[in-house]
DNA sequence: TGTACATCAGTGAACGCGCGTTCACTGATGTAC
DNA sequence: TGTACATCAGTGAACGCGCGTTCACTGATGTAC
């Protein structure tokens, strides 16, 4: 190695964070080399020294997203019992806040209907993610069989991301919160959370 | 008009019509004003004696879409009884075959992540369209305050749209089966329809 | 009824543009001695 | 310690390609008389 062992790694993970944010933000589609390469201050040439192709970065871009997802969940999580936790986390993720910052928001809820469009490493990241975390809001639930507990969860995740998809596809604010809080309201229901006066603090 | 009245306009719904097939399952940023031309039987410099740009066929598209999905709502609900008729759409719409055909399945289980960055007349559309499918659902609810089946009615399309959409992002066959028919069962325990032993006929 | 003319939906070549990708080159840094 | 050399991440111009859009033209059809 020429340079420092960790330089080109670096890097990298400088572009990936880069496409990370801006495909929540853009898509796939119009997610473009040149401009992923100029936000990570670099020119657009650098590009192949790292990926094979975009169909990979964006495969890397998915990863990351998700991974800043989990990051998220066990950081909001942090020092509440499981069921609180679990209960923290419906409320950051079905709020304006999040339907406001897609950039930094689930990969979910801002890219499930691009992926079908998309390569295989995308896809398979994508596969993964969604497991995870499916599993770590399994994880966080009331006893029961774990087969129930990630069916309940696999049912309530459909309903947040869905929620903060469609809001985000609404135009109207009033509309889009409106719609926020019911499926909020009754994702927590069928956890079993109690009724909150909901506060959306998380920036 | 030197044409018969009609064929302009006849030109037209075809064009709308492939369009509307073609963006559910491409999205709007794959989809091209030459393949849609071509797929309508036409070339692509034609295309603007009926549209003033790619943006306004979007928009016509989506709106058709929309308007397909009510017209499916309503063959399905037809000679049933308003909450049978709900309970058929929700089987319908959580399911294998709508999973495996967005081409003519719902704009938003299709579409939503793509809405937010569109142009005007697909955001106006989707608003719309929306809007209609919470309140046609909301109608074939059992009693309570037209508020009330508003809003439950939206955060059960929520999680429908979501459903779906997360099932066609799922690789694995299985896998996206079981999550469609966890939401399936709790979305129709919600609207207090009987378990079904759910068997697939739509095609 | 037949003929000349007007219309305009539709044709197909061409346009500029931005995209993903390639490639010859550079120059900062590490290694060899 | 100092010098010559090797490496390779990163540069920036260039490539082909497909896109949305434009435009001069065509030819089928309707109208006028």
């Amino acid at each position: 190695m020429r340079y420092d062992a960790n330089r080109k790694e670096e890097t990298r993970r400088k572009v990936v964070q880069t496409a990370a944010t801006l495909v929540r933000e853009q898509g796939p589609e119009r997610l473009g080399v040149s401009e992923v390469m100029a936000r990570a201050g670099l020119t657009h040439g650098g590009f192949y020294a790292h990926f094979r192709s975009k169909e990979d970065l964006l495969g890397a871009a998915v990863e990351e997203a998700f991974a800043q997802g989990r990051a998220r969940f066990q950081w909001i999580a942090e020092g509440k019992s499981p069921s609180d936790g679990l209960s923290a986390f419906v409320d950051y993720y079905v709020s304006m806040s999040h339907r406001g910052r897609p950039d930094r928001g689930c990969a979910i809820a801002a890219l499930t209907n691009d992926i079908p469009r998309q390569g295989p490493p995308a896809r398979r990241a994508f596969d993964a993610g969604v497991q995870r975390l499916i599993e770590a809001m399994a994880e966080r639930m009331p006893a029961g069989p774990p087969e129930a507990r990630f069916d309940i969860a696999s049912s309530c995740l459909a309903e947040m991301a869905g929620a903060v998809a469609l809001s985000r596809a609404i135009s109207d604010d009033g509309v889009a919160e409106r719609l926020l809080d019911q499926s909020r309201r009754r994702v927590r229901a069928r956890l079993g959370f109690p009724e909150t006066s909901y506060q959306d603090t998380t920036s």
